[in-house]
DNA sequence: TATTTACCTATTGACATAGTAGGCAAAAGG
DNA sequence: CCTTTTGCCTACTATGTCAATAGGTAAATA
C-alpha cells in the first residue's frame, strides 16, 4: 500500500504547482489549504528538498518551491522517493538476484510484469497530468 | 507491498496443483518442498480453507486439496483474500465514499485508474498461467 | 491403540506508520 | 537591533502489522 507520505508528498507538489508565482509557498498554506498537520508534513518535504524535489527558503517570504516545471515531474519519482520503492515484493525491492529459490520460482516472472507495469504507469504520469481539469 | 501471506498462499496453490492426482497432500510436504515453515503455513492455509479455496483432511492420508481445477482460480482472488484488499491506496480500501475531500482530489483519478489496473492485471491469470513452464 | 494428520488459541520480537513536542537557525521588515 | 516569520533539527511515542513460534486438541486411519 501507498503511505500517508507518498500520498501526501503528491498533494504538496501539486497544492505548489498550483500556486506557483514564482514565490516561496509557505508550509503553513500548504497544511491549511490540504488539511494535513503542517508537523507531519515538515517531514515529507524535508526528505522531499533531500531528494531534489523543491528547494527551502527560511524567514520571511520563505517557504518551498518546485524547481522544475510541473510536466517536468514524474509521479514515479515522486512515489519512488517517499516510498523508498516501487517495488510490489521483497524479492524484487533488493535486486532480483536475492533469492535462492529465484530459478525454479513460478511466481516470480509474474511479480518482474507486474513491477514493470507499475512503474510504466507512475513514470509516465506528470504532475501536470494530475492538475490538469 | 504484497507481504508473504500472499506469496507464500500463491506457491501452496501452485503445488498443490502441481502434485494434484487426487489425493489429499500433507503439509508437511508442502512446507519441505517450498521451503517454508509449516507451523507459519499452517494459518495460511487455514484462511484459504476459511475462504473456499481449499479443503483440509485429517488424520492419515489427510492434507490439502484444491476444490476446483487450477485454471479456474485466478491470482487475483487468492491474494484479495489472503491480503484482505488489493487497493493500494487506504482512500479505496475501505470504500470510495468515506474521504470528505474526494470530490475536490487530484489524485482520486489517478489512484482508481491505478486500482482498475491492478485488479485487471490479477484477475486475468489464472494459476495455470504461472504454473505453465 | 499408535500414528499421522489437521486444527485451535495464544504469544512474541521486530519493525513501520503516522504522527507529536519542543526547540534552534535563518532571513526579512520595521 | 529586535521581533516576526519561516524553515530545519532531534527526539519521542502510541498503535498496529508482520512473520513467525509454541503447545496443545481433535479427527481419521491402519
Amino acid at each position: 500500500m501507498i503511505t500517508t507520505k507518498g500520498r501526501y508528498a503528491l498533494r504538496v507538489m501539486l497544492d505548489l504547482a498550483e500556486h506557483a508565482d514564482g514565490n516561496f509557498v509557505p508550509l503553513k498554506d500548504i497544511a491549511e489549504r490540504q488539511e494535513i498537520s503542517k508537523k507531519y508534513l515538515e517531514i515529507i518535504v524535508k526528505d522531499m528538498v533531500a531528494g531534489g524535489l523543491l528547494v527551502g527558503a527560511s524567514g520571511k517570504g520563505g517557504g518551498y518551491k518546485l524547481v522544475r516545471k510541473p510536466e517536468e515531474y514524474t509521479v514515479g519519482e515522486i512515489l519512488e522517493l517517499m516510498e523508498g520503492t516501487l517495488s510490489s515484493v521483497a524479492c524484487l525491492a533488493e535486486g532480483t538476484n536475492t533469492c535462492p529459490r529465484r530459478k525454479s520460482c513460478r511466481t516470480l516472472p509474474m511479480w518482474e510484469e507486474y513491477d514493470k507495469m507499475v512503474r510504466d504507469f507512475f513514470y509516465s504520469k506528470t504532475l501536470c497530468d494530475l492538475a490538469a481539469k
